[in-house]
DNA sequence: CCAAATCCGACCTTTTTGGTCGGAATTAGA
DNA sequence: TCTAATTCCGACCAAAAAGGTCGGATTTGG
C-alpha cells in the first residue's frame, strides 16, 4: 500500500529525540519509549539496528543509553528508513529470490523506477535536524495544512 | 516497507496494455493475463475494481472484455494505484480507525506529509500513455527540481 | 557484589497480501 | 432458442510480512 512501516516511524521519532539532546549525554531506550508511548522492547530492537548500521552509538551498563553517531544535520530520513526497513524499492518485483515472472514483459518497472528515484531524493532532502524544528516550536497557527487524501467516493 | 503492491503493478500493466489498443475493441481479462503471465482470476478482480472506480468500462457476454473509459493521456498512474490500493498515505499512523497513540507527541508526521505530497505529484506526472512508449521520454514538467526541506522562514 | 542498562536471538500474534474457487448474470452468435 | 464465452461477485484460503514479546547473557558504574 506504499506506506512507511511503523518501525521506521518509531526510528525517526527516536533519532529526532536523540538529535535534540545531542550534546547532552546518552539516553536510554526505556526513557525514549516512555516519552512517546512506544513499546520498549520494540524500540530497543529498532535502536540496536540503527547502532549496527552505524547511525547511533550505544553505551552499555548502568547510566548507559543511545546517542547519535554523527551530526544531526548530516543524517537524512532516508538513511534511517533504509537502516530499518531495508533498501527502498517501490517496484514489487524484488522478492528475496528476485524471480519476478513478469520481468521480461513488464512495461511499467522502468517509469516506476524513476518515481522511485524521486522518492529517494525527497527522503534524502529531509535531515534529522530539520525534523527537529517542527517539534521544538509548536506551530501556533495551522495555516499551512497539508491535505492529500482525496475523497474516495 | 514502502513498496508498491503487486496488485497495483498488475493493474498498471493491464491498463497500459488496454491503452495501446485503445481504439481497437475490448480485451478479455484472460487474454491480458496470459500475455503477461498474471493469474487470471486475480487480474479479473483488479480490473473489476478499476471498473468500479470508473477508469475502465466492461462489456459482458461473449466477445466482451475491458476497455479504457477515458483517454490514456488523461489517466495517471496515481489514479490506478489509488483505485487498487486505496489512498496513498506514507505515514503509518492512518489505520482504519485512526487511532495512532503517538499522534500528540509524534514529531515526524508533518515533514513526512510533505514527502507524501511529492510522491503523489510524481505519480501523477506519469500518465498511462507515457507508460506506453518506452522511449525514455522524461516528463518535462513537474519533475525537474525537488525541494522540500527548505521552507524559508 | 549488585543494580541498571544494552545486547541478542528466538518466539508469537495480528494484519496484509496474493491467490483461488464456484456460481450467477449477461451477451453474441450458431 | 440454445449455447458458449465472458464478466461479475463474494467468500474463502495460504503465505508472508509486520508488530510486538520474552528470557537470558553481558557489560558497566557505584
Ligand atoms: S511486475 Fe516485476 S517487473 Fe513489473
Ligand atoms: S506515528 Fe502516528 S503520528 Fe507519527
Amino acid at each position: 500500500m506504499l506506506k512507511l512501516s511503523k518501525k521506521a516511524d518509531y526510528g525517526l521519532i527516536a533519532v529526532r529525540h536523540l538529535a535534540m539532546r545531542h550534546l547532552a549525554g546518552a539516553c536510554s531506550a526505556k526513557e525514549i519509549a516512555r516519552t512517546y508511548a512506544i513499546p520498549t522492547e520494540l524500540l530497543a530492537k529498532i535502536l540496536q539496528k540503527l547502532v549496527k548500521k552505524g547511525l547511533l552509538v550505544s553505551q552499555q551498563g548502568a547510566e548507559g543509553g543511545y546517542a547519535l553517531a554523527r551530526d544531526p544535520a548530516t543524517v537524512t530520513a532516508f538513511e534511517v528508513i533504509k537502516a530499518i526497513d531495508g533498501p527502498l524499492l517501490i517496484t514489487s518485483c524484488v522478492t528475496a529470490h528476485g524471480d519476478c515472472s513478469q520481468a521480461p514483459t513488464c512495461t511499467v518497472k522502468e517509469p516506476l523506477g524513476k518515481v522511485n528515484e524521486i522518492i529517494v531524493k525527497a527522503l534524502n532532502s529531509v535531515t534529522i535536524s530539520s525534523l527537529g524544528d517542527e517539534g521544538a516550536e509548536p506551530p501556533p497557527s495551522t495555516s499551512g495544512l497539508i491535505q492529500i487524501g482525496g475523497a474516495p467516493q
